[in-house]
DNA sequence: ACAAAATATATCGCTTGCGATTTAATCTTC
DNA sequence: GAAGATTAAATCGCAAGCGATATATTTTGT
């Protein structure tokens, strides 16, 4: 069998994107299950503490996710008392989110996870810089899907 | 509610991660879908294709992954044709996988696609360089791993 | 005004990913 | 060499993630 290092783990620059991101959603467990959350639903959150009410486009739309993975994770927030789904009277098609008064509570327990994230990121020995740099980059890859395809 | 900078979904370090996880997946995808392979299961491919032989436990340490996601992964792999699980005879507690003659074969039709990949990403106007320099963050990142946590 | 297109959400079926536990085999230690 | 610890896979249950499709509503074009 021929040996292309093209095709060696160790030379894929994507696995490492995978890989992070698993570890990433590792780092936030054990916080997120202090308030009863998971790492998507605590991003779902996130933007409506933000923007306070959202429909289920615009929480897609902010967060690269479709109704089909939406719908079912909203549905559970809404079963932990977190938001309320209603449609719009105005347009029958669109669901509109808000926060409870749970949900908007649980802000204040959130408050200190940035923090202490930043924490574990730092033992890593990654500078602020780098993780700025590295943030920049990974945008421009996120930037892809609204193009093209190489043939 | 207190609007604070490090809660809003712009100001998060992850959430690029995340996000780029799931594009680069999409990138994937077309060209997988040619070769009846999902990312991860390529990712497998890769390994098998460079060391030949593994256990279960080898490809876990290599994908960061265990065998409650692997097993499933790979009794998939098997009944697709691409590779046998056979119980080691000197410890019977190890799978050994190897490639079948299919999954040997498919490593030519596979040859092409980190080509591709890098020219769907040069579009993004990612330099080597900068890639380079992402990967060597995200292995930082991703060697947070074995460590320790922040209280 | 009415048919066709577009839009928003939901549903379905499947694969991943993982925490927790189980099962079976091997290793340690006494 | 038997008891207990360790190890390797597998199993279970659940939440994501997504392609494909369905359903309902609104918009558009004529």
């Amino acid at each position: 069998m021929k040996n292309s290092a093209e095709l060696e783990i160790e030379n894929q620059y994507c696995f490492p994107i995978y890989a992070a991101s698993r570890v990433v959603t590792k780092l936030y467990t054990p916080l997120l299950n202090e308030l009863g959350l998971t790492y998507p639903q605590y991003l779902t959150m996130l933007v409506l503490w933000q923007y306070q009410n959202l429909t289920v486009n615009d929480i897609g739309s902010k967060l690269m996710l479709e109704s089909n993975t939406l719908t079912p994770l909203l549905k559970r927030l809404e079963s932990q008392g977190f938001i309320s789904r209603k449609r719009s009277s105005s347009d029958e098609r669109v669901v509109e989110i808000s926060l409870t008064e749970k949900g908007i509570n649980l802000k204040k327990k959130a408050s200190y996870i940035p923090e202490k994230l930043s924490c574990s990121i730092s033992h890593s020995g990654i500078s602020q810089e780098e993780m700025d740099q590295m943030k920049h980059t990974l945008q421009k890859l996120i930037a892809l899907t609204k193009e093209h395809h190489c043939k």
